[in-house]
DNA sequence: GCAAAGGTACTCGGATATCGGCTGTCCGAGTCTGTTGGG
DNA sequence: CCCAACAGACTCGGACAGCCGATATCCGAGTACCTTTGC
């Protein structure tokens, strides 16, 4: 099992576009060269997160992408679910109901494995939620003011 | 993102093997149609779990697969990381270190967006190794007493 | 000087191609059990 | 009665096909800013 890279990209772009904040918007272009991705399928990618409300996208020349809220506010699972779909890693199939097995059963509580299942996604889904755009900025404060130096000769 | 199917095949089978403790060996024929799936892709799935220690596989007339080890000291996290490979749900690419935002910049520590990521994810193993197919088992009493009635009845 | 027209830069959404991994099936080889036949 | 040979049941490992989602690219449409043109 694995993640897309989308989170990854996702993630770096939040963090850098937060770091940006009062440059206006920043265009897909300068964002692909940024970390030098694949500009059309970021851009994809960017689009689930302004859809899920965590950027905004502002049309026309100039436009782009920025941050829909402040950093603090935006916490790893907001991003994660956006790109990912939310979905739960475990989907209970209820195979506990079918075959010989289940001759003679009755099925009343939920299935005791996807309850295992869920409670250690929901482990994971606290930990995400816990963690902001805000801290990943603060991880490495030396970066905001080289993002704002390349930035600015990126410019060009 | 989203498991395997047969992490929830696996994990069933492990609390039904439970259950048939003492009655040997269970054989791949027997188990699929316990619960209705595919012979041929669940045996590659159980040989996964023989692989890694979890179940003992007995070759020849009468074999079958059973539990290596008593149930109380199998971990669901065992059992998932036989099963999905145990990789990390996120690989950081490191992207930081690529493209015009790299410029200038010394990358010693760790990538903070991975340690997050992995933050979540310890968590979610953290859960994981927790609970054992003992405690599944535990969860619906009953069902043992219908297993083995049951297995009865399919034994011929 | 000012307003209208056009060009440019950008996003949005859909359509499409490609690739890898998960699912599922099949087959040959090896191993153990139970049976059968000869001494 | 005993031992050897055989048949059956089962696992092991590899090879292979099909399908779906992730990745990647392209295009037409819409929108905002900027420049040019005409008065």
């Amino acid at each position: 099992m694995r993640l897309g890279e989308g989170v990854e990209w996702g993630l770096h772009c939040c963090v850098t576009l937060g770091w940006l904040e009062g440059e206006g918007p920043v265009s897909i272009r300068r964002l692909a060269a940024w970390f030098d991705l694949p500009q059309e399928y970021l851009k994809k990618r960017l689009q689930a997160l302004a859809r899920a409300g965590i950027l905004t996208s502002t049309p026309g020349a100039r436009g782009g992408f920025a941050l829909a809220r402040p950093p603090e506010r935006i916490t790893l699972m907001d991003v994660v679910a956006a790109l990912e779909g939310g979905e739960e890693f475990f989907r209970c199939e209820e195979i506990r109901q079918r075959g010989a097995g289940a001759v003679g059963a009755r099925f009343d509580g939920p299935c005791g494995i996807a309850a295992a299942m869920r409670r250690a996604e929901l482990a994971w889904r606290r930990e995400l939620a816990a963690q902001t755009v805000a801290d990943l900025m603060a991880g490495s404060p030396a970066s905001a003011e080289r993002a704002r130096r390349n930035y600015a000769r990126l410019g060009g």
